[in-house]
DNA sequence: CGCCTTTGACCCGCGC
DNA sequence: GCGCGGGTCAAAGGCG
């Protein structure tokens, strides 16, 4: 029964865990870029034998009869992923009718009784057809959820290594800053820079702090963890110094800098746009709303959630909607975890504060800020199918991470590329899947009004040049041409590795262990998916 | 019953 | 000082 007709279902009763462990079923998201288009749904389909059988067992064709009203919504979402076979189930689902007693019966009978027969046996396959395609719809929404996770490990990664790469080259962008004057660069930025680095300010009027940079972060500091220990003060006994405790002595490191660290951890932001349906993107954390805003310029609440996996986890998060394309979802996220991680949840969290770090080391040694004061913005590559765009407008330095285009060239129905300035069509070429663009933008505010404004990252070592001219390859000014070479082919190593997961899985405690602070439990349990599955634990 | 969301009030920094 | 905007609090109610 129903057998051939849910063939292309897939079980969406559970969140598809393409970054877990023990699972088997593994979707390599670089064999999306040449050309195969094995997007999520698709190779989730080839693989997912047992999750066949679980749909079949559990699914109850009747049970929503009124789904049929869906059908525009369906459609546009079929149109939405137009090239992710998520409209499969159509064909499918007209092919082989379960009712097998509709011929029986009926051959006695006039015409009339046997197209009735056969109009409501229709109806009853355009039910399912229904259902079947709110069913791919969900499973579109989880699949592209763990896609954008998953897009994300990778951007980690890459972030990972070529800070690796940068940091064995630091002593030379020092030399370079050294020449650098007489220019004003926000406070906060400064701040951040000389907490994690020994730069000089030679501003005369950050002069103070540069003094008493310390004491000045300290307070910074002080000023955090009161808000944090008032909290936690109503959820939960004086643990209010946990976060800080279980990492001081982790990393022998002067009390003081740890806590500058921490400090400036939760003022960074690492912000997260990703095309996504849901209210939120699935980063597999727990999450409890404490706030609710209309904010200025944008028709669209932003809303305010906390970690909640544990008692005075700072982690905050905001998500909101983005103005110009409300299928964009920009979630940001402050803070870090105090507490182990579920694997669903470390590939955010490895790649939120992977991204803080290197905000924050880029702040130090890159040149950037002192050419735009107000803001620092860049491209690793353009036109490629993610973008990180380091910002560090007031208050908050941010780095965006913009999942927006998938590696398939694959686009929403809006089909632009945000911050496509149109320096380089993007049908020229396609770029590998990890590839990791950054464009150099000003933006006013409104995220709409752009404008140019090259500068060299220090932590990419981009040439200004170069970085519009020569699209195919990364185009670094110094040895790290060769470096990011070696970096993609490390990359697409790792992603044919059939132990991707265990690699990945290093990879990240290899960051994480690379002392910002986060915390991963030992991921080898599987029940991860479905214990913070239920609420928003997205 | 515990945890969550909702939502108006409140706090705070900033610019005028 | 005042208004504005971003961010947070906390009471009230909902939900499983
Ligand atoms: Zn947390």
């Amino acid at each position: 029964m129903g057998k051939y007709s849910l063939r292309p279902t897939l079980d969406t009763s559970e969140p598809l865990l393409l970054l877990n462990q023990n699972n088997n079923t593994r979707w390599n998201p670089f064999a999306m870029g040449g050309g195969t288009a094995a997007s999520p749904p698709y190779v989730a389909a080839a693989e997912g034998e047992d999750s066949h059988r679980k749909v079949l067992a559990e699914m109850d064709l009747f049970s929503t009869r009124n789904q049929i009203s869906n059908k525009v919504v369906v459609k546009n979402e079929n149109f939405h992923a137009n090239d992710l076979d998520v409209n499969m189930g159509l064909n499918l689902l007209t092919t082989r009718s379960d009712r097998s007693l509709v011929g029986d019966g009926i051959s006695s009978n006039g015409d009339e009784n046997r197209t009735t027969n056969k109009l409501a046996n229709l109806q009853n396959e355009l039910q399912k057809m229904n259902i079947e395609n709110q069913r791919l719809k969900e499973m579109y929404l989880q699949v592209s959820n763990n896609y954008n996770a998953l897009q994300m490990h990778l951007v980690t990664l890459m972030q990972q290594q070529e800070q690796e790469l940068r940091n064995e080259s630091i002593h030379n962008q020092d030399q370079k800053v050294d020449h650098q004057d007489s220019v004003t660069v926000p406070r906060q930025f400064m701040e951040l820079g000389q907490s994690t680095n020994e730069m000089t300010s030679r501003d005369s009027s950050s002069e103070e702090k540069t003094r008493s940079g310390s004491a000045l972060n300290a307070l910074e500091l002080s000023k955090n963890v009161d808000r944090d220990s008032k909290t936690i003060g109503r959820e939960d006994t004086p643990d209010s110094d946990v976060w800080m405790s279980n990492k001081a002595p982790k990393l022998a490191i002067p009390e003081n800098v740890e806590q500058t660290n921490e400090a400036t951890m939760r003022k960074v932001r690492v912000s997260v746009r990703a095309r996504s349906e849901a209210p939120m993107i699935t980063d597999g954390c727990q999450w409890r709303k404490y706030g609710q805003k209309m904010a200025k310029g944008n028709p669209c609440p932003r809303a305010y959630y906390r970690c909640t996996m544990a008692a005075g986890c700072p982690v905050r998060k905001q998500v909101q909607r983005w103005a110009d394309d409300q299928t964009i979802l920009i979630t940001t996220y402050e803070g870090t975890h105090n507490h182990p991680l579920p694997p669903a949840a470390v590939a955010m969290a490895s790649t939120t504060s992977a991204a803080a770090t290197m905000l924050l080391s880029g702040s130090i040694s890159s040149a950037d800020g002192f050419m735009n004061p107000n803001l620092l913005a860049h491209t690793i590559r353009p036109n490629s199918s993610s973008i990180a765009t380091i910002s560090a407008s007031a208050p908050f330095p941010t780095i965006t991470l913009d999942l927006t285009h998938p590696p398939n060239t694959f686009q929403g129905p809006n089909g632009s590329i945000p911050f496509d300035h149109g320096h380089q069509p993007a049908s020229q070429f396609s770029p590998p899947p990890f590839a990791m663009p950054l464009q150099a933008f000003h933006h006013h505010g409104g995220g709409g009004d752009t404008q140019y404004n090259q500068s060299r990252f220090s932590g990419l070592q981009l040439s200004n040049n170069k970085v519009y001219n020569q699209p195919p390859q990364f185009h670094q000014s110094q040895p790290q041409v060769s470096l990011s070479n070696s970096l993609s082919a490390a990359t697409a190593a790792i992603a044919a590795d059939p132990n991707f997961t265990a690699a990945l899985a290093a990879a990240i405690t290899s960051i994480m262990g690379g002392g910002n602070g986060s915390n991963i439990i030992p991921s080898n349990n599987n029940e991860t998916n479905n214990t913070y599955g239920s609420k928003h634990d997205q």
